[in-house]
DNA sequence: CAAAACCGCTTGCGATTTGCAAGCAGTTGT
DNA sequence: ACAACTGCTTGCAAATCGCAAGCGGTTTTG
């Protein structure tokens, strides 16, 4: 039945496939940051991941069914790393986790404000940005909104705002 | 500003707290099962969790904030765990990582009755457990009806029905 | 009242994982 | 032609993990 589990419990399973400290960021960089390549994960990472544990997150998070990996058709090394249907629906967990992390740690404004949009906007918010991955990773029908253009925006003010502050 | 940890998004410094294999089932154990003492929740570990390895996590936990240890009356050896308001307002992320782990992962259902019970129940559900769990971690008033007892029931009806197709 | 069971937790140790730096063969832009 | 860039690998030291055994002390049992 179980093949190398430890136990058929829905946590301990999530456990076995996210909990580590780095398979969460990579998502997290596809999903928000729109991160499609390994140079782009590697160099844009805020966290600084090393390209080997890179390069294996991305293989296990194929493997396991929430990343897809195509060729780029317009650059024969570069590879394209997608969010399957099993990597969106993971966007209540980030929106549960962003919240408890904004609550309880030091979090800086302009990490967080994604986190506090996503928790304002409630599951129908969250559920208009994966229709939106869903168009972006999967190929369906666009939503009228972006969901993720509001969040960068903000992430990107709040950005220039912290950077007028250290001018002044 | 920021001691050594990695950045300031709340993913990320979740992830520095929780983000291991075995965070958060102790946590889960403590919270869902009421495990207490260190021996509960060495034993009754559905995962097998090391003794050195709870020992570690649980001063992990302690120091960062999401379990005070106080010392048993009755008991000189024993020491009691308890979760701490920031480990309650972990309710949410465990509810979404079930739900997520019981659609995509092969769980058991005797395992993932809990995880249904609180997805169907949501946010109301969710609160009325977090009342609970100050209830029976922080002396805070008891709530009228007990959601603890609700899933551990459910559990155990599911326990039960397993056990008697499996001697049928 | 002595033996047995139980208490939280530590220690030793081999196996695995992590993190860093350097590098590689192949592709692309200049 | 050449430099820059592509995804990804390798070598290696340090940290962590996972297992088994054990420790001093407390409580229960016969």
């Amino acid at each position: 039945m179980r093949e190398t589990g430890r136990s058929g419990c829905p946590i301990n399973l999530t456990l076995e496939i996210l909990g580590d400290r780095w398979s969460l960021i990579v998502l997290r960089d596809i999903m928000f940051g729109n991160r499609r390549h390994f140079r782009e994960l590697l160099t844009k990472s805020d966290e600084g991941i090393a390209s080997n544990i890179l390069a294996d997150r991305l293989k296990r998070l194929v493997e396991r069914g929430l990343l897809a990996r195509t060729d780029d058709a317009s650059h024969k090394q570069k590879g394209i790393y997608s969010l399957t249907e099993m990597g969106i629906a993971l966007v209540p967990v980030f929106a549960a986790m962003g919240s408890w992390g904004r609550r309880f740690l030091p979090v800086t404004e302009e990490m967080s404000i994604r986190a506090e949009l996503l928790e304002q906007g409630g599951a129908p918010l969250w559920e208009g940005f994966m229709q939106e991955l869903r168009a972006l990773h999967l190929g369906a029908p666009a939503p009228e909104v972006s969901v993720l253009a509001g969040l960068t925006a903000a992430y990107r003010e709040a950005v220039a705002r912290r950077e007028a502050a250290n001018a002044a």
